[in-house]
DNA sequence: CTCTTTTAATTTACGATGTTACATTTACAT
DNA sequence: ATGTAAATGTAACATCGTAAATTAAAAGAG
């Protein structure tokens, strides 16, 4: 039943693989139907034994979030690495951040999710600026070889804020009139406020 | 106990209420805290009774959410109705978002929730497109009078896109490095993306 | 007025949930 | 060998959403 003084190792090791049931878990019924006893079921541990690697439910939930980001975040670093072009990676980097909500809907909903439950954690904290550093970069690139004018972290914010309007209100279905999260991408990268704001 | 058949307006007096409080508990303590017992204790009814006006908890928190948008487009539209320019009124508009953001958080979470848990009502819908609209009007109209260029219908998109990821990222804290709703706002209507996106 | 019918409201009950308290089993130090 | 601390298992509790059964009250029929 008890053998005695998990190694730190073996902690994480469980840890770790609740997580992952966890995150699917998650992605198949959303947050609310997933309860601690299923979870541990799904581990193959008795109903209450996640309760000794993680304090309450929303602990899981933080660390999946944490766990969501990290993934994020290397989507994000690898869609860079793979362009040169500052311009052309800003946009690659927009492209793969709707991808990303697409091909994992739950782990998407748990960074973004309107109301956390928890302050989050330090860790989580650094997921949450790696995630967003890569783009940083970019746009930080452009300005300084001219192909963007401006404060670059401001307009890093911008492109960020924006897509992730873009992105979210697609998800959640309140564009119309046939203006698609693709149609909208486009738009902003190819300068649609560009010609829009020109006169005071 | 039960005097006979309910007037269908005393039917919606009750409905009206049971929505007040139940928008008024969520602002206290938000979405899953909020229990079908304690509604039915703050308007003064048996547990039970709110089962006779609404089929379960998810079909009242989807007319809480159109109240929501209505309250919202309420509010865009007294807006909107004091400024002349277009412009001016596309920025009122924007300010008026982020006000309705921090003024009705609940209300705001409600609206843009990630996980809608019940598909649309058609007046939820209809809701959620007179929200839009104004903002929508007024961009038509910038166009119209060449403040604007491009496809208006894009742009508004692009205009309210923008603004809820802004506000969003805003509201969950996830903006870093001192760029602040406000300032984002500002470089939005400012142009920082017209200066921004010039060359190829 | 009395009796039946109809409808609203309450009470009771059930299964599931997050979590706490308690019990049990095992590995190691002595 | 034995006692102790640690990991796990089991039982129990309060609360949740909701269904079924029950009660109360008003409207219509005779």
């Amino acid at each position: 039943m008890g053998r005695k003084k998990l190694s730190e190792q073996a902690k994480q090791e469980f840890r770790d693989a609740l997580l992952a049931a966890a995150l699917k878990l998650f992605a198949e019924s959303g947050y609310e139907s997933v309860s601690i006893r299923a979870l541990a079921k799904a581990v193959g541990c008795s109903a209450m034994t996640p309760y000794r690697y993680f304090e309450h439910k929303a602990a899981i939930f933080d660390a999946c979030r944490c766990r969501a980001f990290e993934d994020f975040a290397e989507a994000q670093e690898l869609v860079a690495a793979r362009h040169e072009n500052p311009l052309q990676r800003i946009r690659a980097l927009g492209e793969a951040y709707a991808s990303f909500a697409d091909n994992h809907p739950a782990g998407f909903r748990l960074m973004f999710e309107l109301d956390q439950l928890l302050e989050p954690s330090s860790e989580l904290k650094k997921a949450e600026r790696r995630a967003f550093r890569t783009l940083r970069n970019a746009v930080t690139e452009a300005v300084q070889r001219g192909r963007l004018l401006g404060d670059p972290v401001t307009l890093a914010h911008l492109y960020w804020t924006s897509l992730h309007g873009i992105v979210v209100l697609s998800l959640t279905r309140k564009l119309v009139h046939g203006r698609s999260r693709t149609v909208l991408l486009q738009a902003l990268f190819e300068g649609a406020f560009t010609r829009a704001a020109s006169p005071a």
